[in-house]
DNA sequence: ATGTAC
């Protein structure tokens, strides 16, 4: 930290003298000792205002769980969790911190839970880790989807030989920058706005909650919001012919997509969540957890809630590949896409359950799916083996080795300009916290989960937009 | 991940 900030500065924030107090100076002491002091107050300010937001950071959570705590008495008329839990699979279990497997011992012990699994590149997230895979009995965690309802990846390879890819990189570059919007908050107005069958779904007039959110979602059709969300286009490699897709061995330009049902999706899990806190009590280590019964009204709101922001966070990709193919002049040979933030009704040894993936790839016998590297790092089209120990699921991702305020603090722009050289990557947006450095190495995490999925194609990443680090400043 | 409220 550049200049000190005192017990003093801290009141101001609205740190309350005590404990709390107590623990961000200790923090201060230690750490943010190259950010500039008006950063490391605004950073804090975050941490006051809104703590479950940093419960995963290896820095900060001490202090967000501390604030949280303080906010949060033990009330009574609370749901007993179960004593001896049932035992889950973790896949990678090397990979994976205390935190992620201390948030999958909880979720076994609801009484809805049946079956549970931790995927290779879980990390601790809000309620269930992020990579946790929750099979319930007629029950729906709002917090078992994520914020990010339907946040999936979407893949379209074109019949596009690669080498007709190089050469042409102003022309790639011209149509990702046109065709695509990033940051928190953005949208599109007037004409500028997309069309999609989405728009006129009945569901929208299910209740008044979801009609008064219909105009955002109008607006914000098409657009890939912020945080680890990108559009890219890259080279997809499929070492041999394969006959379910009908594609044959080669080098092909490809784009791929990620991100999720923007403001809608965020708004529609903010507010069952809330319902469900106000109608499932459970002990504090388990609050985030709180679920609604299928046969409850409320329950079957979220699920049609969660249902169309699926389909709402698929619109979006379909736009943006339909305005980049056109774009480019291409011919879609194969596309695949999946969800990975979202809970199926699926049959599990003879049962149907209530199925909630946070951040893990459906990976059923024969489903397709893509489970991304990073801006320099290859991902992965799989077809699903359709293993029961992981629920039929895989992971979505590396997963983060360092939290994002640790990725801040620790890696150089020069050091991100230089591993995107090596890579032959260009960039465009995107912070130090989404450097390829931040995440596990994706082929350790591709072989921890061999049993689970198997690779069809691996895709390089060329070009790559991502929000500016920018948009996410206060 | 989102975008409001501090």
């Amino acid at each position: 930290m550049k200049t000190e900030i005192t017990g003093k500065t801290l009141k101001a924030l609205g740190f309350a003298e005590g404990k709390i107090l107590g623990l961000a100076l200790e923090i201060l002491k230690n750490n943010f000792q190259d950010i500039e002091a008006n950063e490391v107050q605004k950073l804090l300010k975050k941490v006051k205002n809104y703590p479950e937001n940093f419960l995963d950071d290896e820095i900060l959570s001490v202090l967000a769980t501390a604030i949280i705590e303080e906010a949060n008495p033990r009330s009574d008329g609370i749901i007993e969790l179960i004593a001896n839990a049932k035992t889950y699979t973790v896949f990678g279990e090397g990979y994976i911190e205390d935190g992620a497997k201390n948030q999958m011992n909880i979720a076994m012990k609801l009484p809805v839970t049946e079956a549970g699994a931790l995927m290779p590149d879980a990390h601790q997230g809000y309620g269930l880790p992020i990579g946790g895979v929750l099979a319930t009995r007629n029950a729906i965690i709002p917090y078992g989807v994520g914020v990010d309802i339907g946040c999936r990846m979407a893949l379209s390879i074109f019949d596009i030989p690669e080498k007709y890819y190089f050469g042409k990189d102003a022309m790639y570059k011209r149509e990702l920058i046109a065709h695509t919007k990033f940051g928190a908050g953005q949208n599109y107005s007037g004409n500028e706005r997309a069309d999609h069958d989405i728009l006129d779904s009945d569901d929208f007039n299910a209740t008044p909650f979801l009609k008064n959110l219909h105009g955002k979602a109008w607006a914000q059709l098409g657009t890939s919001g912020g945080g680890n969300h990108f559009v890219e286009w890259g080279i997809i490699d499929f070492a041999e012919r394969d006959e379910i897709l009908n594609i044959d061995k080669g080098r092909y330009v490809a784009l791929l997509t990620h991100s999720g049902s923007r403001g809608f999706g965020a708004t529609v899990a903010g507010q069952y969540t809330k319902i469900a806190k106000e109608i499932c009590k459970l002990p504090k280590e388990a609050i985030n957890l709180a679920y609604l019964d299928m046969n409850s009204a409320e329950g079957q709101e979220y699920w049609i809630a969660m249902n169309l922001a699926g389909d709402y966070a698929s619109a979006c990709h379909e736009v943006i590949h339909k305005k980049l193919t056109k774009a480019i002049g291409a011919k879609v040979l194969v596309k695949v896409e999946n969800h990975h933030n979202f809970a199926w009704k699926e049959t599990l040894n003879g049962e149907e359950l209530i199925v909630h993936r946070k951040g893990a790839t459906p990976a059923g016998k024969g489903v397709m799916g893509i489970i991304p590297g990073s801006m320099t790092a290859p991902g992965f089209l799989v077809r699903g083996k359709g293993e029961t120990s992981s629920i039929n699921s895989a992971s979505h991702g590396a997963g983060r080795l360092m939290s994002r305020t640790k990725a801040i603090q620790s890696i150089t722009k020069s050091d991100m300009k230089a591993i995107l050289k090596d890579h032959n990557v260009t960039l465009i947006g995107a912070g130090l916290d989404e450097a390829p450095m931040a995440y596990k190495d994706i082929n350790q995490v591709m072989a921890a989960q061999t049993e689970l999925v198997d690779v069809i194609a691996k895709f390089e990443p060329k070009m790559v937009r991502m929000a500016d680090d920018g948009s996410r400043e206060d």
